[in-house]
DNA sequence: CTTAGGG
DNA sequence: CCCTAAG
């Protein structure tokens, strides 16, 4: 339904060929041979062979693929017609490839219409013509031009590929021709260049073809405008499958298939009837009362959203549901989404279904964890939404992010031994949007005493394939969010080496390596998964909000600055929101100053950061700001742009602190008390 | 570890 | 904010 195939003839001799592609040549196993439909990246090297791409390649262009299916999907979904399509040989002999997509123009509202309309009237044809073959071959025993048939005589000899695409039929699907492409070529040693064999010419098969195009003969399991699935033969089944999906299905089952089939006309996952009615010369599905439940039961699969963007569409992981995905982290909760629409569906079904949802991707466990992370951190910020324990913002298939319930599998929340304690130190994640997309960016949240490092961006920069840097991630993760101790640990190993060259300890078998081997063992995993799922969620919304704690924004002001070792440390700037200073001054009130630990358990506990030393040092500069500038400014306008103003009435309370604070020790102290201000520090006493 | 102060 | 020294 959406292979593209878009092969460029470089000059280095290399045709490399970007796109998903259907080999199932002999490179591959004769089980992968049998499933018709097995994409696969490759690269077509020059001599015409197909090679599988390596892992790197794949890397390089997944996000690539994944944005042209999307939009492939798109193309199909909108009607849009595959009008031309060209196999040339340049003069070096190499195969030359040209798609070119009509881009049909329908409008918003009628586009499913004319597009099933579409997809009808070109069934209709098929119907017909398998109709005409079958009588063909009844009478003359000749060989049949099927598809089938035409496909492997272009294995034999000739560029027959083309046939179908020239045969009359107004609405020639991408997917029909790239099949063909793909069957004829792989039905020979892989190679293009015999398949693309000149001199034969377009084969004469075309000559039944427009046969039966031009006799119409309305008889064939359509009556009265109707077409009824379940009155066709497996072979009929089979000829419509493959107009409609683009590719051969070796499944007997007659009922399967027309139920693919009636998905794909309906665009609908949620078939429950294999009937169509034609009115008006468009397509009605009966029974679409059932149906309409069903849709309003799981959004995700109307076919009403379908009209969005480049988004994946469940319909169309339906249609390839027989495409083997390497990705194994399957999207749990969508396939179970999809399971709950598809009530009746049969065992292979099932099984489909359950294929068909790989298609979509879950999210990291990496991503999973920021979520949570976020989650138990700004639990108290977040409206209790129905994605509230889940992993929310991911995997959002259409944009409206409201209507689907974001049901995620039980093992998604399943958090590996990183237990965030709310003060742990742990790493997150932040989203910054690239190119439209969230991408996710690894980074640590705070750390104290973090030792100079000296590749602190190397937590930014994943190589796919290095699990040294890797388990380095990992250590440094491991490091970065270590408890206390471990960062004690660090401190003492990196401190007494007066070496000017500091050397990350991972590969080092410290006194603690091994323990934080093991700790990290775990980390490490979920590291090393960064470089293969960075992959971009496509729409992001929502991230935490600025407020208090707004981790993201939090940790994106870190700088690195530069230390006299030559290192680098971390410096995150966070400013103080209203309500952390407001907290400050009521701990102070109430504990009074100095007793920073004291405050912190009572009034940040909540805030992982936030140290009591931290406090201070705002305290520190309250006291300055509420002091130094004017008193009557209090600092207020007189400060920079950036900088938010402090209200006034906090920094009068600062004051008042400060002056109690600033007298009551002397008072005290000076144990001349001359009673001066001693009724003041009195009434003020309270706190202490 | 906590506090205080310098940078 | 970070770092360090001193309790």
């Amino acid at each position: 339904m959406e292979t593209v195939i878009g092969i460029e003839d470089n000059d280095d001799g290399k045709l490399e060929e970007r796109g998903v592609d259907r080999s199932n040549s002999a490179l591959f196993s004769p089980k992968q041979i049998s499933n018709p439909v097995v994409y696969k990246l490759v690269r077509v090297e020059g001599d015409g062979r197909l090679v599988p791409a390596t892992d790197d390649e794949v890397m390089e262009v997944e996000d690539f693929l994944e944005y042209e299916n999307s939009d492939m999907r798109v193309v199909a979904d909108t009607g849009q017609s595959l009008e031309c399509i060209s196999i040339e040989r340049s003069s070096s002999g190499k195969l030359r490839l040209e798609c070119s997509e009509g881009v049909s123009q329908l409008g918003t509202s009628e586009a499913d219409l004319g597009k099933l309309n579409a997809k009808f009237q070109y069934i209709e044809q098929i119907l017909q013509k398998v109709k005409q073959e079958e009588k063909l071959r009844l009478s003359s025993r000749s060989p049949v031009h099927s598809h089938v048939q035409i496909d492997s005589q272009c294995s034999a000899d000739n560029p027959v590929i083309i046939e179908k695409v020239q045969s009359k039929t107004p609405y020639q699907e991408a997917p029909s021709i790239a099949s063909s492409l793909n069957y004829s070529h792989s039905n020979q040693s892989g190679s293009i260049d015999q398949c693309s064999r000149p001199s034969e010419g377009v084969i004469e098969s075309g000559s039944s073809a427009s046969a039966v195009n031009s006799a119409l003969t309305h008889d064939f399991s359509m009556t009265d405008g109707e077409i009824c699935l379940d009155k066709l033969s497996v072979k009929e089944l089979h000829e419509l499958f493959k107009v409609t999906f683009g590719r051969e299905t070796t499944v007997k089952d007659k009922q399967w298939l027309r139920r693919r089939i009636a998905m794909s006309l309906t665009n609908s996952c949620d078939v429950s009837a294999t009937t169509f009615t034609v009115k008006d010369k468009k397509i009605t599905r009966k029974c679409e009362a059932e149906s309409s439940g069903n849709v309003s039961a799981a959004p995700v699969i109307s076919v009403e959203n379908m009209a969005g963007e480049g988004d994946v569409k469940y319909k169309d992981s339906c249609v390839v549901e027989d495409c083997r995905v390497d990705d194994n982290q399957v999207a749990s909760e969508t396939r179970l989404e999809t399971l709950n629409t598809e009530h009746e569906l049969g065992d292979e079904d099932q099984q489909s279904e359950e294929r068909a949802a790989k298609r979509m991707r879950k999210p990291t466990k990496r991503y999973i964890e920021e979520l949570s992370e976020n989650e138990s951190r700004e639990y108290n910020h977040r409206s209790s939404s129905s994605n509230k324990n889940t992993g929310h913002i991911h995997v959002s298939p259409t944009s409206n992010k409201n209507t689907g319930h974001r049901h995620v599998s039980p093992t998604s929340q399943v958090r590996p031994a990183t237990n965030a304690l709310p003060e742990a130190r742990t790493f997150v994640t932040r989203l910054d949007s690239l190119g439209g997309y969230g991408v996710q960016i690894p980074c640590v949240s705070r750390v104290r005493r973090s030792r100079p490092r000296k590749t602190i961006t190397s937590l930014m920069k994943f190589h796919p394939t290095g699990m040294v840097e890797a388990a380095k991630l990992g250590n440094k993760v491991v490091r970065d969010h270590g408890s206390e101790a471990d960062s004690v640990i660090q401190d003492k190993i990196s401190k007494p080496s007066s070496m000017p060259v500091k050397i990350h300890q991972p590969v080092r078998p410290t006194e603690s390596a091994s323990d934080r081997m093991s700790k990290s063992t775990s980390e490490s995993g979920k590291e090393k998964q960064c470089p293969v799922t960075v992959t971009t969620e496509p729409r992001q919304e929502s991230k935490p909000k600025k407020t208090d704690t707004s981790s993201c924004t939090e940790e994106r002001n870190i700088v690195t600055v530069p230390t006299a070792k030559g290192g680098m440390r971390r410096k995150h700037h966070r400013a103080w929101t209203l309500v952390e200073v407001m907290k400050l001054i009521e701990g102070v009130s109430r504990c009074g100053p100095g007793r920073w630990s004291e405050i912190k358990r009572l009034s940040f506990s909540s805030y992982s950061h936030r140290t009591s030393v931290d406090l201070k040092d705002k305290w520190r500069n309250l006291l300055k700001a509420s002091f130094a500038p004017t008193p009557a400014d209090e600092g207020m306008n007189s400060r920079k742009h950036g900088t938010a103003p402090i209200p006034e009435p906090i920094l009068v309370r600062v004051r008042e602190l400060a002056e109690i604070n600033s007298q009551v020790p002397p008072n005290f102290s000076s144990s001349k008390l001359t009673t001066t201000g001693g009724t003041v520090s009195g009434d003020r006493l309270g706190y202490l």
